[in-house]
DNA sequence: CAAATTGTTCAAATTTTCTTGAACTCTGCG
DNA sequence: CGCAGAGTTCAAGAAAATTTGAACAATTTG
């Protein structure tokens, strides 16, 4: 903003760098999203909209952050798709801005439906290849692996089942 | 082995390269470490484990992975930690053997004790951190800042509470 | 419609993480 | 003792993941 003017067209000025809180703040999600892992940025992201009053446009994240818009970009794409972050519309404003959802249940249950369940889907294929290969097997040492393979089963049923049960227990 | 005796000193010779089986298996272990954040060495390492119907030396691991005595030690190393391996005491042997455990609640129950709950526990201190931080700053813009600190004490208090629970629903 | 604004994509660069291998420790054995 | 076998450690190299930045769409506006 080479040029001054008398008064400013954003409503808030918005400090370029961050408070000792945002960053403590942000930090905790940092860490949170890698034990996910996730990326850093989309810690950082979500951090700084957790820690915001008002909705952020992809251009503030992107400047009081200091990332890549191409960083900002992508992840608002995953925080959008786990619903974790909610666009909110802000008259006379073409562009998006993005409130933080913090309602812990529909984190969790995003995150297991977006990263998860794709998992445990791949396992039903691997799980039929496997019983497929078990069937063509040298029927001598076959039992071990046949025990082991049902045993996998059994795991994939069980977590098939428990992962939705986790949902219910939070909120 | 490039001298022949008529009688083989192993029990096993054990096939230098994985049967498609174990390559199978394997893969599918390599998936569930690499979704949990560990690296693919340890899952070839549990693969190879369960699919054996012996302990396995870490000689052997190397052996039949191609991996490094380095990568295998510390592999172990881990699993031994969240429990997910055994050692089993050989006669006559002085090497450590290993084999697979396979009780998912144990599994789950040690990757939670030694991964997750070390993270829920430095989240205690940085969210005491948070709350000095709040009572320290600007009483004007605190309010926003009170209620999401306080969100955020909410989810550590449930996590604290449902991760414990997440090992009674299994087995 | 042309220009400006907003957001996306993706190959290249960077950063982070994992793996290797050689040096080292620790035991047991002769 | 000193050697040999088994396992660990850790710095350096290799591999994988993330971030960047610039080109590209898509939309709005004048």
């Amino acid at each position: 903003m080479p040029t001054a003017h008398p008064s400013s067209p954003e409503p808030l000025p918005a400090p370029p760098q961050l408070s000792t809180m945002e960053t403590a703040v942000i930090d905790v999600f940092v860490s949170a999203v890698k034990l996910i892992g996730l990326p850093k940025s989309i810690g950082e992201i979500y951090g700084l909209l957790f820690s915001s009053p008002l909705p952020l446009t992809l251009d503030a994240l992107v400047l009081r952050l200091s990332i890549s818009k191409g960083s900002a970009s992508q992840g608002l794409k995953v925080l959008r798709s786990v619903g974790a972050v909610r666009p909110v519309y802000v008259a006379g404003d073409r562009r998006d801005h993005y409130a933080a959802e913090t309602e812990l249940k529909k984190l969790v249950a995003g995150f297991i439906r977006e990263e998860l369940q794709p998992h445990l889907d791949s396992g039903s294929e691997r799980l039929a290849h496997l019983r497929q290969l078990l069937a063509c097997s040298h029927p001598d040492d076959s039992g071990f692996l046949a025990s082991r393979i049902s045993k996998l089963g059994q795991w994939h049923t069980r977590s098939k089942s428990v992962l939705p049960l986790l949902t219910g227990l939070l909120d």
